[in-house]
DNA sequence: TTGCTCCTCACGTCACGTGAGGTGGC
DNA sequence: TTGCTCCTCACGTCACGTGAGGTGGC
């Protein structure tokens, strides 16, 4: 597929994936007989990883480390992302009361 | 107060207040003999309220609007914020449920 | 002169957004 | 030549972080 298409597909931008290709996430594949940068299978599955990692909140720097690490290293790095993300909620659920407070104070 | 004294008593960077001015946020109010930088009583407030502001999630434009407007307007942009905190938090528990079912596919 | 504290730039950060300028085939 | 789509830079964004280089009084 060419850049154009898996943008389409998978729903990330051109310089999005210029982005990975830069911090060495991801590698074109090749490219075709126009010059039109080429992504196989694998590349896609591996784009379609890194966008999950970064919903989840991981940087791209943590993401590197992450993607070809082995099961049990993803796994804890996941557990990790849930205790950050509760805490994340935690956060939120305060700013809200605090905020409701304000709007009641004025 | 000094610049200093501003940033510890209230926990913000230097930098930071000098983000604030460049943003036209704030103004120092003067400089003492030796040139440092003073900040009077309502800057140190107005410097509170743009931090409760940004950990609300408003960005600094958005303060540039909010921090002297009318009270119904600030009670309205807040609760509005509101709404897109427990749109964040709805967006939280998500990313959690999702984490959760990737850590037991493994 | 050394040491301290402050000042004012100004580049760096992060993950892209948004063009600019150039190429290749119809 | 015009029009289209793609390419590769490269500056801009946001709210500061992190120095660099210079000043003033002990």
């Amino acid at each position: 597929m060419t850049l154009r298409e898996v943008c389409n597909t998978l729903g990330v931008t051109r310089r999005a994936v210029q982005g990975y290709e830069k911090a060495g996430l991801v590698v074109a594949s090749g490219k075709n007989e126009r010059g039109y940068l080429l992504y196989d299978g694998k590349t896609q599955a591996r784009i379609k990883t890194i966008k999950l990692y970064q919903r989840l909140g991981f940087k791209i720097i943590q993401i590197k480390d992450l993607i070809d690490a082995p099961k049990e290293v993803v796994k804890q790095a996941l557990e990790e992302q849930v205790d950050w993300l509760k805490c994340e909620r935690e956060s939120i659920e305060d700013l809200i009361a605090l905020a409701n407070e304000i709007i009641r104070s004025i």
